[in-house]
Formats: C-alpha cells, sequence, structure tokens
DNA sequence: TCATTATTCAACCATATGGTTGAATTAAAA
DNA sequence: TTTTAATTCAACCATATGGTTGAATAATGA
C-alpha cells in the first residue's frame, strides 16, 4: 500500500492547489513537453512556468529528462495516487456514518419497546 | 458524476495542504467535536485552529453547527469524494501509457518486416 | 566563430498564509 | 446578577507564494 510522510503530502497538496500547475499536470498527461511548450498557453512569463515546473519537480509528481538544452517533463503518477489513496479514506467516512445512524435506530426501537425514564 | 470548478479544487487542495487540516479531518472521521476538543491536541492558539476550520468549512469539507456557544463541526465527505475523482483522472495515464509502449512495440515488429529506409 | 535558443538564477515586489495576542460577543453556570 | 466559558474579531508579524524583470549559462545552428 502506498504510504506517504506528511511533508510529501503536503508538497503534493500544495502543488495541486495551484491552477497554473493542475493545467501542466493535465497537459503532460497526454504527453511529455519541454518547459517552453507548457508555458505557451499561459498568460504569465516563461519564468514563471519554469517556477511552477519545479515544484511540480518537488513533489515528485513530475520528472525532468534533459537532454542538450532542452528539459523534457513527464507525469509522474506513481505519488498522485497515493495522494487519491489517503483522499480514499474519506470514503470510509460514509459507511461509519450509516453504521452510527443505523445503530441509532436500533436504539431508538430498543427504547421504544422498554423505555426509560426521561 | 462529480465535478468541480478550478476555484472549489484550489480551495480543497489548499486546505488539504496543511498537516494541521488534515490532521483535524481525520480527527473528524471519528466523531463531530467543538472547536476547543479539536484545538486540544495541537501546540498552537485556540485561535489558530479556529482559523484553520474557517478554512476547512470554506472549502466546503467540513460543516459547522451552533448549538448555543459551542460550535459542532462535522466532516462534510462529499467534496473530498470530488477532489479524489479529479486525482483519479491520473490513473489513466498508466493505460494510456502501456497503450503507446504497446503501440510502439507493434511498429517497431513492423518496421523490422517491412523497413522503410531512413 | 557568432548569434540564437532553452533554460535557470537572482533580485525584487505584492499579496497570501499561519501564527500570535488582546478585546469583544454571547451563552451557560453559579 | 455576576462570573466563567466558547468562540470569533481585529490587529499585527514573519515567512511563503506567485509573479515580475534582467542577467547568466549552456547547447544548437548558421
Amino acid at each position: 500500500m502506498v504510504e506517504l510522510k506528511e511533508e510529501a503530502l503536503t508538497q503534493i497538496y500544495s502543488a495541486l492547489a495551484d491552477p497554473t500547475r493542475r493545467a501542466i499536470l493535465l497537459r503532460l498527461q497526454h504527453q511529455e513537453a519541454r518547459v517552453t511548450e507548457l508555458a505557451a498557453p499561459f498568460a504569465m512569463s516563461l519564468n514563471a512556468v519554469s517556477k511552477h515546473v519545479r515544484v511540480l519537480e518537488g513533489a515528485g509528481l513530475v520528472r525532468r529528462e534533459v537532454r542538450g538544452r532542452e528539459h523534457f517533463l513527464a507525469l509522474e503518477p506513481a505519488p498522485l495516487e497515493a495522494a487519491s489513496a489517503w483522499l480514499e479514506t474519506y470514503r470510509q467516512f460514509w459507511s461509519q456514518r450509516l453504521d452510527r445512524l443505523e445503530t441509532f435506530l436500533r436504539d431508538k426501537r430498543a427504547e421504544k419497546k422498554s423505555p426509560r425514564r426521561k
């Protein structure tokens, strides 16, 4: 099972918290790309995108391969799955909630049969 | 299907990006709690925790119910599922990647049988 | 060799974030 | 009614973040 240190989770979620970075990740889903290519669609400087890429890299979400003067970025999906797994734990909440509801209703029925005084 | 506006995703992931807030969410998984109760385990002021709670509330991850002077916080799991769903899209990446690899290998085999000149 | 291209580095700036303390508000308890 | 308790509001502070511009570095192409 995938487990991440708090530190890593913080980095990953911080990385995902920016719309530009999410867009970059979506872009990389199709194909790897160079920094300049990644920057093209955005109304911001190449430098800004370069920084975003570094954040994604720092979070381990993206891998960089330098070929000559070009840097190719590719998605690194493993940590995203880990982050996703963390979120998944919340799904348990629903079943727990339903369990509690059921218990509540059962107690309620029992109470009706042999009521304790208020 | 759960779909979220960019804005909402930003709020959710920003909320998740802080370890204190993640701890609060985990705590609320067991049971609802008041602000003071939530604050107890942390080495920071009640005010700080109060702020964190407000962030979680703003992201829609937590619901507040005021009873008298006490504020009870409870998990609101729906948006977490949505955020999780967003992450899930990345799983597609693996299959795509494998598809491409397969295509590559198939082309390679075909190329061997009837090579095009370089 | 020289100009161009791809990228990062460095300094800077405005705003956001995560924390503090102290006062205000409101409800409960004595 | 007076005190105590649960919470937020407001002001403040240090640091982080997301952006800018300009210069540096290094590889490619002419």
